[in-house]
DNA sequence: TCTCCGGGAGAACAGTTGTTAACTGCATGG
DNA sequence: CCATGCAGTTAACAACTGTTCTCCCGGAGA
């Protein structure tokens, strides 16, 4: 798309993500309301004052990483969701694919389940504004659902909501497993799947 | 039960007390991890050393808080579960308890959902194990039920943590809508009751 | 080739932090 | 009534924090 940056803004993006970088890293012990400024640029190995050429404060750090690590996962939602197949296939497929990303984006995942109720209001505000897209892209997909005829508005929200709390719940049991040994990921797969597929059951006779 | 204490032990109790309740106030703004001993001191007016006097650090503090929050909860949950009347009934009645509460005690229900997944780990285990205390509750009062008859341990077990799971996210939800118009409060109320009357349903028809 | 701009370095600032030590006053148990 | 134990105080410690100002240097545009 864009052509390739000069050399002076691409080190300056290079310092940039290594400053979110190093922060995601001191973050799995800590929460953001507690990381400090000095302590990022000490880890990165740069002046404490370089933090200010990139980012206002830490909290500003924090939205930018809001958007790193849900930004690019609005995609994958789509697809999740998406009425192709058996209900019992869809729901495998969507935990294993949950398993996948928390396996691949510890920290990702980590960062967002604690400052979703963190003490850094803009960070939470920027997370529920993209939980809230994701509830509403989920929305339109099973929309499409032939089994959604009849649903209301409020009542395919509702659903979408469901799905997308249960969504980060499970990723974070399986972060929480992530250093235990297989079988008990795959006892969190399995209570993950039975959750989805009691709401599943539910959503089949909604309308009765 | 106890006879009165001393004149000692009560005023040790009252500072001990001063020194949480200072510590909840402040937690509201900030995460337990960057909340600082000399801070809650200086809160309660008292000097920093006697802090030690009561607790070893602050993540020892919160551990206390999360007793106090979550500790007293068990009766409660209990009688919401038991079925004694019409699902619907239920339903609205268990939604305006937790309206209630989250109203009584908004800074103990803003701590826990902060901290469930916060940056301090004895207090992360601390919840979850009353969490998971509530779970089991929680299941051994959907046992009584007659409606949970052919359910197998794991699946009452499932049931009973999306209860306490659906609990803990509409208290959050409750929590954010404190200070805006009531009828933002109602529609949340309506949101948590059209969840729980989805998994009532699929609860129904389980065993199909 | 020269000038300019901006990412980064360096030093210094006033405050803050957790923790130690030695103390004071007073309720308590013998 | 007196000795003891203990909640709370005072003072000091080195280490750390966010922020400002001044400077440097090398890529970028003319």
């Amino acid at each position: 798309m864009s052509h390739t940056l000069g050399v002076r803004q691409a080190q300056k993006q290079r310092t940039r993500q290594a400053l979110l970088d190093a922060a995601l890293a001191l973050l799995e012990e800590q929460s953001l309301s507690s990381l400090g400024l000095r302590e990022v640029t000490r880890a990165v190995g740069v002046a404490p004052t370089a933090f200010y050429r990139h980012f206002h404060s830490t909290a500003d750090l924090g939205v930018a990483l809001v958007e790193e690590a849900l930004g690019s996962l609005h995609p994958m939602i789509r697809t999740t969701v998406s009425p192709e197949q058996h209900s019992d296939e869809r729901i495998a497929r969507a935990v294993e694919l949950i398993a996948g990303h928390v396996a691949a984006h510890p920290a990702h995942v980590r960062f967002i389940a604690r400052e979703r109720h963190g003490g850094v209001q803009p960070v939470r505000e920027a997370i529920r504004d993209q939980l809230g897209r994701f509830a509403e892209e989920v929305r339109d997909e099973l929309a499409g659902d032939p089994g959604a005829a009849g649903w209301d508005d409020g009542d395919l929200l509702m659903l979408a909501g469901l799905y997308v709390d249960q969504m980060l719940s499970t990723a974070s049991l399986f972060l929480e497993a992530l250093n235990a040994p297989e079988r008990e990921r795959r006892r969190v797969a399995e209570l993950a799947a039975r959750r989805l597929r009691l709401i599943s059951i539910g959503r089949g006779h909604w309308l009765d």
